[in-house]
DNA sequence: GACAGTATAAACATTA
DNA sequence: TTAATGTTTATACTGT
């Protein structure tokens, strides 16, 4: 009885703190405004002439670097002994350029990679044409470094035996030769893909921003991310070890076994460099361990959902499990392709942990200086583009109202890198900022539906706490299941089956979730055959809510300013993502979006209400809506009290009928999505 | 400052 | 008896 009373005051502490987390996960919004007061100009502008002048400056960079690790290289093997003085006046010249090749591999970096993400101007499809072409080159060099690798070990070897030989080889000069010639093999490829980015560059695509040096060719900065990936692949191996020293080394997937024996141009990456191994063996690892944690849930794995294999671009259609294995057992065995694919997704999400530690640090300047300037004056109020409930002084986003971009990113996005490190608002993050309590979306008539959809995925895997009340979750949950009812169970179900949040502190926030249930009029308990079950009196729901949208143009304007809050992820994303990137906020394309968001509003609200009522045959009297009259609703009848169903649907009866709104709308049950995009 | 809405915590009752 | 479920009260916070 007063067990869960106990727990909860167990967990009072964490709750509170979790709460407060959750509050702030829309503060990336102000980053992003705050990036863009920077007044740092789009990337596009930058020249060809330029870019091509700093990737000069930046090859010579290469060079020189190189230069001195061949120097340390030297020096090491004076003291190791194994140097000929005949070799250490010829080589130099021979080797700098290649390790230059070795040493910054000219793939796109994560840095380019993040503009490309920044831009967000990429399509799905141009994309994974970008990566094709990434993987191409990156596998044919490897290849050639693979080669080249070879070629100086037979010389070492050769000059090693030369010298206890005491002769002059000609061999040498051979090899040398070779060498030289793949050094002009690397050479080219690096020349192809300067091209090959300076084109894109030029499409728009890619973007190099003067406030960014380190980006198209940056030796240095190349040379840390091979160091990087090894470090994640250390991650992944020792997880992986991890599994197979408990002893749950079966796999379900032939991938598993496929590596062991792995193919030729793996396995030479393997032995080639650690990068090369750890990409190799990354694209085995990764199923496998998949495959074993979704062991338990046959039909639940990460590149596998709603029917469609989520392998990166590739999106076949598998009508069930078992044909989703097969097509990724056959379509995405271990070869080169999904060794490259596999690599490009570890740089993304290698960038993406980036931009995550960037942005985290960022929070906590961001937190650091509200929790400073908490005593500071008010500003005039901004709609605040923040979902949380932050109570942020105004300063703080005293910048343009118009800094949210109206191009959401897809929620798979984020979904790698929150779920596999920490997730980007932490507890630990918020705790210097003290109790913070949380403003809900909802009152800003955010389509709920149409947020949770959107964001499935990121609300699944990370813990942040959704941008709406728990009304409206509960709601929100009932509405969507098939009969319009559910059990305190399967409400349950549904808030931790959606959002990770909810897996966490569950005392707290079931007593809120029955707390509401039994507060709001709007929520009717029905006895039914398996028990009792709650259902949504909408027309209650819609009263309890306030009614903000009314034509009023002030509202419209309040909404377009903070039509961040459909989509708080993307915000978030798009703060994380896009730090610089201008073009996108243009006024030109706020416009129609917004009355797009905004009229995804009212139908999202019209239609829930209108199911509701429908279904039971009420007839609302004084307001009838008009869309009503002018769209008809398809809705499913459902066995509902009609006692509770009576009375106008306000928000419909007070919402203008703009034309935009509502194109061959179909009022299916499915949240509406495409007004975002 | 009043008020409404909401979150959170807690106590208590009921029921399976 | 216990856990789940449901109700109610209290308090605090936020926005209007």
């Amino acid at each position: 009885m007063m067990q869960e009373s106990g727990t909860e005051t167990k967990s009072n502490g964490s709750a509170i703190q979790n709460g407060s987390s959750g509050g702030n996960h829309l503060l990336p919004c102000a980053s992003l405004r705050e990036g863009r007061s920077n007044g740092e100009t789009p990337a596009a502008d930058a020249g060809a002439a330029e870019l091509a002048h700093v990737q000069q400056q930046q090859q010579q960079q290469a060079l020189q670097v190189a230069r001195q690790l061949l120097l340390q290289q030297q020096q090491q093997q004076q003291v190791s002994g194994l140097k000929s003085p005949k070799r250490n006046d010829k080589q130099p010249a021979l080797q700098v350029p290649v390790s230059v090749a070795m040493m910054t591999p000219q793939v796109i970096t994560p840095q380019q990679m993040q503009q490309i993400l920044q831009q967000q101007v990429l399509s799905p499809q141009q994309l994974q044409v970008l990566l094709q072409q990434q993987q191409a080159l990156m596998l044919q060099q490897q290849q050639l470094q693979e080669f080249y690798k070879k070629q100086q070990e037979q010389l070492q070897l050769q000059l090693l035996q030369q010298q206890h030989a005491g002769k002059q080889p000609k061999e040498q000069q051979q090899v040398a030769t070779q060498q030289l010639a793949f050094q002009q093999q690397l050479l080219q490829m690096q020349q192809l893909q300067q091209q090959h980015l300076l084109s894109l560059q030029r499409q728009g695509l890619l973007t190099i921003q003067p406030g960014q040096p380190a980006l198209p060719l940056q030796p240095l900065a190349q040379g840390m991310i091979p160091t990087e990936l090894q470090q994640l692949w250390k991650e992944v191996t020792s997880a992986h070890s991890a599994e197979e020293s408990t002893g749950s080394n079966h796999s379900s997937l032939d991938l598993t076994t496929t590596c062991v024996s792995s193919s030729a141009p793996s396995k030479t990456s393997l032995i080639m460099n650690p990068h090369a191994s750890t990409n190799g063996q990354l694209s085995v690892h990764t199923p496998k361990r998949e495959s074993l944690s979704h062991e338990e849930h046959p039909h639940s794995h990460p590149l596998y959902g709603h029917g469609v294999c989520k392998w990166p671009g590739c999106e076949a259609v598998c009508e069930d499990f078992q044909s989703f294995l097969k097509h990724l057992n056959s379509e995405h065995a271990l070869d080169d392709r999904s060794t490259a694919q596999c690599r490009v997704q570890m740089q993304v999400v290698q960038q993406l942990e980036l931009q995550l530690a960037k942005d985290k640090e960022r929070l906590q300047a961001m937190m650091t200086h509200l929790h400073v300037k908490s005593t500071e004056p008010k500003a005039a109020p901004q709609p605040l583009n923040l979902v949380s409930s932050v109570t942020l002084s105004k300063s703080a986003s005293e910048a343009s109202p118009q800094s949210l971009p109206h191009t959401p990113t897809t929620p798979t996005a984020p979904i790698t890198p929150v779920t596999q490190g920490p997730s980007v608002i932490t507890t630990t993050s918020m705790h210097t900022v003290g109790p913070i309590r949380r403003r809900y979306s909802d009152k800003y008539n955010v389509p709920i539906s149409s947020d949770i959809a959107q964001n499935q995925e990121f609300y699944k895997n990370a813990e942040v706490r959704p941008p709406f009340t728990y009304a409206s979750l509960i709601r929100q949950a009932i509405l969507e299941s098939p009969e319009k009812q559910l059990t305190l169970n399967e409400i349950y179900n549904w808030f931790t089956r959606m959002f990770a949040y909810f897996r966490r502190n569950a005392a707290t926030w079931k007593n809120a979730v029955r707390h509401n249930l039994s507060l709001h009029k709007c929520f009717v308990r029905v006895e039914n055959v398996k028990g009792a079950v709650w259902t949504v009196d909408e027309v209650e729901f819609q009263k309890r809510r306030p009614q903000k949208i009314s034509g009023n143009p002030s509202l419209i304007k309040n909404m377009q300013s903070s039509h961040a809050y459909c989509t708080p992820l993307n915000a978030a994303l798009q703060a994380s993502m896009a730090e610089n990137s201008i073009p996108l906020y243009t006024t030109a394309s706020m416009g129609n979006p917004t009355l797009g968001n905004l009229a995804s509003a009212i139908r999202e609200e019209l239609n829930g209400a209108m199911e509701h009522t429908n279904s039971n045959e009420s007839d609302s009297s004084p307001g009838r809506s008009p869309m009503q009259a002018v769209h008809p609703v398809h809705v499913k009848e459902e066995p509902l009290d009609p006692e509770e169903a009576e009375g106008p649907l306000s928000l419909v009866t007070t919402a203008n009928h703009s034309p935009d709104f509502d194109h061959d709308r179909d009022y299916e049950d499915e949240p509406v999505n495409e007004d975002m995009e």
